[in-house]
RNA sequence: CGGGGAGUGGCGCAGCCUGGUUAGCGCGCCUGCCUUGGGAGCAGGAGGUCGUCGGUUCAAAUCCGAUCUCCCCGACCA
């Protein structure tokens, strides 16, 4: 009966995927639709996932020696129109500032798609020696591209992120950088958001205006499509020269800094709901979730002074060894009813106390991955929720782990990809000849892309390309995608 | 941006084709009683002017036009 209430109420899985998707955002109240196109707001149980996220990630981004700052979020058009390929990647999308006021600027503003830009200029002033160098400034920001196709969380036109950028005095010492930052992508994303991902590098055809390589992790969602979930791109002295961002370097030669630029945005939110969410609803890693740890008093008979004090009790010794914990004292609501809205808000463990339980000492942990209950003694109570707030966090990992390699297939000829693409989606491992052409070719006729070309590539002896069956340059990740 | 579908109390929908009293239904919400170990029950009650603007008409949720927004399918992208 549960079970069919649910369905009233969001769209199952299996039967639309999308529409479950976006049920499921309004109902676990993580976002809800702004009234302007394409632009939402996220609310408090969304926003604390960011809040999470920043945290996380913000302490690995400083612990690689980066430092906060703050750039305008309004750029000049001229300064966007010196680099015209980088222009070009962003036009289309620009939002353009002509006004103050009632007054005409006389020069447009673009509202940042990006910051290279501004960022570059702000950096021709700092920098005069090799001893300024490197610099490592990441910045916590909004930015806005008007897409045409949005989706809450995974597209919107406002969106928020962190992008970091980058000067250093070798080509190779960019591209370390580069692969660093890439490297803490990936370890971020799979120990905290529990999500796993293929990296490795774009091809021409997929990376960043302006950028001279592009490498991304991609994960596989639940529905069988990939996403993008980070950047890190190596700009070379594209920008350098643009924006002549020059230094003195050791051999007192003036020459143009080689820079960086990296980032991951609020979609990281709708990966974690397409990545662990099912019928039930949300199902949030430990680590990032809103709630860690809810309690349910079972409300019966004299309950308010007998359960609640020691529920309330419980919550207290969490909330000081430092878990997000709360405490669903309502009284307008049974206690079934908080068990399926708590499951639907993806909190990882609930606990539930009622009048045997406080008899006994001792409270119901339930999990909300694979609803195994257990009963655990409230002394020390602590270290139980720790150890199973552990095992949820891995065992989220290890089950998106599953399906990804589940799907992730090789395609040996283009037959066996075109066939693979239509019935089972997912990842497909199969070579490639490096030509522009066949991606194309790939992209028009099977809706398939290059996720990425993974940085451990095989020896290459008599591989053939997928398509065009000659020889092969690279192995790489193919996908359709969001 | 092209093709298709849709906007009716907080949510999900019916009504529209064939204009005509107080715009219905389920869930939710409020009050009371009674319940509470997997989304309880009964009784009473509040809440909408039909996305927005304009037109046709004696009369518009219903017909016509414009516009905004959402969803799906394609072309473009964190």
């Amino acid at each position: 009966m549960s079970e069919e209430r649910l369905v009233t109420q969001i769209t199952p899985k299996s039967e639309d995927f999308s529409r479950w998707y976006l049920d499921l955002i309004r109902r676990a109240e993580l976002a809800d639709y702004a009234p302007m196109k394409g632009m939402m707001v996220i609310r408090p149980y969304g926003y604390a996932i960011w809040e999470n996220i920043q945290r996380l990630l913000d302490r690995r981004i400083k612990a690689l020696g980066h430092v906060n700052a703050y750039f305008p979020l309004f750029i000049p058009e001229s300064f966007l129109r010196k680099e015209m390929e980088h222009l070009k990647g962003f036009a289309p999308e620009v939002a353009w500032v002509t006004h103050g006021g009632d007054d005409e600027l006389e020069e447009r503003l673009a509202v940042r798609p990006t910051s290279e830009a501004i960022i570059g200029y702000m950096y021709s002033k700092w920098i005069q020696s090799w001893r300024d160098l490197p610099i490592l400034i990441n910045q916590w920001a909004n930015v806005v591209r008007w897409e045409k196709v949005t989706r809450p969380f995974l597209r919107t036109t406002e969106f928020l992120w962190q992008e970091g950028h980058t000067a250093h005095e070798t080509r190779e010492e960019a591209q370390e950088e580069t692969l660093r930052i890439l490297e803490m992508y990936r370890e971020f994303v799979e120990s905290e958001l529990a999500i796993p991902v293929v990296h490795g590098r774009k091809t021409d055809r997929e990376k960043f205006a302006g950028a001279e390589a592009t490498y991304a992790i991609e994960a596989l969602m639940s529905d069988g499509k990939a996403l993008q979930m980070g950047t890190s791109h190596n700009l070379g002295q594209h920008f350098a020269r643009v924006f002549d961002i020059k230094f003195e370097d050791r051999n007192q030669k003036l020459q143009y800094v080689w820079q960086t630029s990296w980032g991951v945005s609020t979609r990281l939110i709708g990966a974690l709901v397409m990545s662990h969410g099912d019928d039930n609803g949300l199902a949030f890693p430990p680590q990032v979730a809103p709630i860690q740890v809810i309690i349910v008093p079972i409300s019966i008979g004299n309950w308010k002074e007998t359960v609640l004090p020691v529920a309330n009790q419980v919550k207290d010794a969490l909330g000081r060894a430092g878990f997000r914990v709360h405490l669903d004292d309502r009284t307008e609501h049974t206690p079934g009813w908080k068990f399926a809205e708590w499951e639907m808000r993806g909190v990882p463990l609930r606990l539930e106390i009622g009048p045997r339980d406080v008899q006994k000492n001792q409270a119901i942990a339930v999990r909300r991955d694979s609803k195994e209950k257990i009963s655990l003694d409230i002394s020390g109570l602590d270290k139980k929720v720790e150890e199973m707030l552990t095992v949820v966090q891995k065992a989220l990992f290890q089950k998106a782990l599953d399906f990804q390699r589940e799907n992730t297939r090789e395609a040996g000829n283009y037959e066996e990809f075109k066939k693979i693409i239509e019935d089972r989606r997912g990842f497909i491992k199969a070579f490639w000849c490096g030509n522009e052409e066949c991606e194309a070719r790939i992209k028009e006729e099977t809706m398939a892309t290059i996720r990425v070309l993974p940085l451990e590539q095989p020896a290459l002896k008599a591989e053939r390309c997928v398509c065009c069956g000659k020889e092969a340059a690279a192995l790489a990740y193919f996908a359709r995608s969001y």
